[in-house]
DNA sequence: CGGCTACTTGAAGGGGTTCAAGCACTGTGG
DNA sequence: CCACAGTGCTTGAACCCCTTCAAGTAGCCG
């Protein structure tokens, strides 16, 4: 018999992690994978809460829309990442492929079940909460106080850091090509500017030599020292 | 012999709420109250994290001072919130009383065993983070998409709508006489703007009708429709 | 190649900031 | 009780960063 979740990559990186044999043969048999599309969407905001997820690959955007029609993007979702709010209701935001992805979604009665039974991966989404709670708080003086370019080489120096982490082939090498997850409107939104002002702010560190990029979505950064600079000005 | 916690204001409304009498009176030997004068810190960014709280009274703020010296205020914490973050290793925001405070102060080793030991309690922090973690993408909308006048507007019937439910005073009634906790230069701190910008937006719900004031920190909501529309607006 | 979408670039306009006074609460001492 | 700081708040005017509106260009797929 195969071991259960084997093939599974970000088994020891996501939530179930911490569960032993007999409890992640439990949880693989709530779990069924799926695959989105890229602008495929997961759940809209309002939904009835019922499904908890992990992210095996790819990057999914969690946004919200304001009554006047213009996208706020206030968190990415990257592989090993969790997906769903316990206990609520209701759902807050949109969940939306930016890449093609793949993701293993619970039903979210049953997953509160296995958080009951299973202490520690309640104790683990504790943690990943509360760090979430960080990076949100992170991005929250970034849209009150820096400016545009300050803004866009914190999303870089974020984009390059995850995907580092996650494998997705980036690296914090001088140089590394990475394929960005986002479209300039995606990365607009994420920052809180229009697509323009992104358009030119990339403009800008292409001239100053701080990055290159290739195509639509490829990037290098060639002076990371000088865009961790930038991102830690006004 | 008095009840364990038995003056306590804030005692069912806290994450203390959920404990049986035996795991109270544990927690309450481990809890010490403390006051704050307003302006007085609990605690600075980049601190060894050594302690956990409740709040009992009065209202305090979560904040970060970005490297050129302004400050973004990422939370406020109001009675029955919980302060502090189990499990890491430093401190990442600032804690400061706004108003003259109180707090139920743990060290955060023995809170740390406490939650072990009582998982109710966990379980209870995990909710309070998912629906902290809500409120703060909430606001990322806010600084990412509105208008100097709709996050005005919507810090007022914030703050309205906290100051009922910890009765401190406000009411959700029309004309009711709030007193606001903050300052000026403090409300432009949570709003990503200046406080000349503030008095300005201020100064125009003044004269639309919407609101009035009564000394530098007595507020009146007079067109509660009126102040969601526009909070609601651009 | 043609067509589509994503992206870039330009010019004008506006919301908020910045800089600079002036005003009004609040408490303190005479 | 009133003068008088002192701090917090308001108001005014110029400026600037980002937006808005409008073309124009480049990557990509049939």
């Amino acid at each position: 018999m195969t071991k259960v979740c084997e093939d599974c990559v970000v088994r020891d990186r996501s939530l179930c992690g911490t569960l032993d044999d007999a409890a992640l043969t439990e949880m693989s048999r709530l779990g069924r994978r799926r695959k989105l599309a890229a602008g495929e969407s997961l759940q809209f905001e309002g939904d009835d809460n019922i499904l908890c997820a992990n992210v095996l690959g790819g990057v999914l955007k969690l946004s919200s829309l304001t009554p006047s029609g213009d996208a706020q993007t206030v968190g990415l979702l990257y592989p090993a990442d969790f997906i769903g709010r316990p206990y609520a209701d209701t759902v807050d935001h949109d969940i939306t492929a930016l890449t093609e992805a793949e993701v293993c979604i619970f039903a979210r009665a049953p997953f509160e079940r296995m958080m009951a039974e299973n202490i520690q991966l309640e104790r683990q989404l504790l943690e990943r909460t509360l760090s979430e709670l960080e990076r949100s708080r992170r991005w929250l003086l970034f849209l009150g106080r820096k400016s545009a370019s300050a803004r866009l080489a914190g999303l870089i120096i974020d984009i390059d850091r995850r995907m580092a982490q996650t494998g997705c082939g980036a690296d914090l090498g001088i140089g590394q090509l990475i394929q960005l997850p986002l479209t300039r409107t995606e990365m607009a939104d994420v920052l809180g500017l229009t697509i323009e002002t992104v358009s030119r702010e990339i403009g800008k560190l292409k001239d100053a030599g701080v990055i290159a990029t290739e195509g639509r979505r490829g990037l290098r950064i060639l002076k990371p020292a000088a865009l961790k600079a930038i991102m830690d000005s006004e």
